[in-house]
RNA sequence: GGCCCCAUCGUCUAGCGGCCUAGGACGCCGCCCUCUCAAGGCGGAGAUCACGGGUUCGAAUCCCGUUGGGGCCGCCA
């Protein structure tokens, strides 16, 4: 049989770091092993559900390559016979619905009027008599006129799945090995809400299986849903499909990842100048390793290695500071064109109007391996394009020593009598500069970086020169020159 | 509180009974390279394998218990 994946996001809100992570592994195990990878929407949640997400989950999956085979479609249409793969569309065909009155004439699931006050009143009891917190059933058996008492009030009713009351449920987690359950302590839970809507658990259930899902990969806060799920299989006459459970992502703080950790979606990420391939780099090593322990993969490598056995038990701490240093060996492995047409958009953001040309590019890749968010590259090379803000600390450091007046007065006079203004012929004459007046090297280079630049730290000196051209580089030895006069 | 899951350097992890005086990666520190900053190279610190019992000639690896952390206990998913 055909491995058949799938990734059933529910749409309130960005695609969250955790999702991504379950949709990655869910398209790594597909393409191994040349299954089919499904996405589903699970939009049961009327209240919360909205369009907005969907199309944000969608285009943030699409950043991180993620493609699937299956299901819902960005652009409205779906792809595939299991069709729809949107839950509210299913539920509108009254797909659910179905199943849930096969469980009632078959006696697997009944009514249940209690309203959600009357089961709250039960947990408080419940609670002080230190009993479990569990619904207790009682709508099992109601009677023919309690029922109609129930209509006449106008109260509309849940389906409750009647769950086994002894025994075990046991499933074997690809993951976890095996894990069991004491049937007397799963409840009766609701599968279809009083406004007509399933539940997760419900059509889930249905929607895995009518879709042929044979591995069911999710995060493994679900395992205590899966006995509940594994027993509306059975009840259903349905296969139970192999289960694997990731371990949860954790913040630096040992609690599931949150907002309060920081950035915590996708698209945040993809603002801040993270490439999409170190990012799923990064994600894929949370829970998950080779046996070498290997770190960075290229293309397709992810594919051919990853496996269920790799897939670790326990959770990973998110670490942002090795999400960076990724980040930053995949920007080292861009191209210079790639490189440039990937910094543009953060370049405008800073409101840096630059051109596509061989300058431009070479500005931009002089400090690559500088870079460790595409975020960082504006900061870097702004001073290329705009006015010189010196540093303080440059300044005090730098131009206020002694010699660096009169070396900047020299140095311009070379400058503006040179030829070619190449970086070799650069370095040639400043380094001839410094021969003939007997002064070190850096005692002239670090004034000119300062100079133009308004930073100690900065590119290639010569080359930065080149690139600002004599002109400008002359020019703006002038300015450092009148700042130090006025000082 | 009940149930379930988990437990190797600060973090991600290798390890699946002897090769472990525990390997790699991030981060940290030092040195080298060098026009600065990075990048790169080399080296270092960092884990009594949570703890306690077993099993075994032998345990990080298997079993039990304890402790700690996490998850679930919704007409949310």
């Amino acid at each position: 049989m055909k491995l058949r994946v799938r990734f059933a996001p529910s749409p309130t809100g960005h695609l969250h770091i955790g999702g991504a992570r379950t949709a990655l592994f869910n398209y790594l195990l597909a393409r191994k092993y040349g299954g089919t990878f499904v996405l589903r929407i699970e939009d049961t949640d009327e209240l919360r559900s909205d369009e907005k997400s969907v199309k944000s989950i969608f285009s943030s999956l699409k950043w991180l390559g993620l493609d699937w085979d299956e299901g819902a479609m960005p652009d409205g249409t779906e792809i595939g016979s299991c069709g729809p793969y949107i839950q509210s569309k299913r539920e509108e065909m009254g797909i659910y619905r179905k199943y849930a009155d096969q469980l009632i004439r078959e006696g697997k699931a009944y009514h249940c009027y209690c309203t959600p006050q009357e089961l709250e009143k039960m947990k408080k009891k419940a609670q002080l008599e230190k009993k479990s917190l569990k619904y207790d059933g009682r709508c099992r058996r109601l009677t023919k006129s309690q029922i109609e008492e129930f209509k006449k009030e106008g109260r509309k009713p849940v389906v409750r799945f009647k769950m086994p009351q002894e025994g075990k449920t046991v499933f074997e987690d690809l993951i976890h090995k095996t894990v069991s359950f004491e049937n007397r302590l799963l409840y009766d839970c609701v599968i279809i809400k009083a406004s007509g809507y399933p539940t997760y658990n419900f059509a889930c259930v249905i929607d895995d299986c009518l879709m042929k899902i044979t591995h069911v990969m999710r995060g493994d806060d679900h395992i205590s849903n899966t006995p509940l799920q594994v027993n509306i299989y059975r009840a259903l006459g349905f296969d139970v499909p192999r289960f694997a459970h990731l371990s949860m992502i954790l913040g630096p703080d040992g609690k599931r990842l949150s907002k309060r950790h920081g950035s915590t979606s996708v698209e945040e990420y993809r603002r801040r100048g993270f490439l999409p391939l170190a990012l799923r780099n990064y994600l894929a090593l949370l829970g998950f390793s080779t046996s070498d322990s290997q770190q960075l993969f290229k293309e397709k490598e992810l594919e051919e290695k990853f496996c269920l056995e790799g897939c670790q038990k326990n959770p990973a701490v998110f670490d942002e500071i090795k999400l960076r240093w990724m980040n930053g060996e995949y920007i080292r492995m861009l191209s210079r064109e790639k490189l440039f047409s990937m910094s543009l958009p953060f370049l405008e953001k800073k409101g840096l109007k630059v051109q596509k040309n061989e300058r431009n590019i070479e500005i931009v890749a002089l400090q690559q391996e500088k870079y460790k968010l595409l975020e960082d590259v504006p900061y870097l090379v702004e001073f290329f394009y705009r006015d010189v803000e010196y540093a303080s600390d440059a300044v005090e450091k730098v131009l206020k020593k002694p010699r660096a007046r009169a070396i900047l007065e020299s140095i311009q006079k070379v400058y503006r009598e040179m030829k070619d203004f190449t970086e070799k012929e650069i370095e040639a004459k400043t380094r001839e500069f410094a021969r003939s007046n007997n002064y070190k090297t850096a005692e002239i280079f670090h004034p000119v970086r300062v100079s133009v630049s308004g930073r100690t730290q900065g590119p290639t000196l010569f080359k930065m020169l080149e690139l600002l051209g004599r002109e400008e580089t002359v020019r703006r030895i002038s300015i450092a020159r009148r700042l130090l006069e006025s000082a």
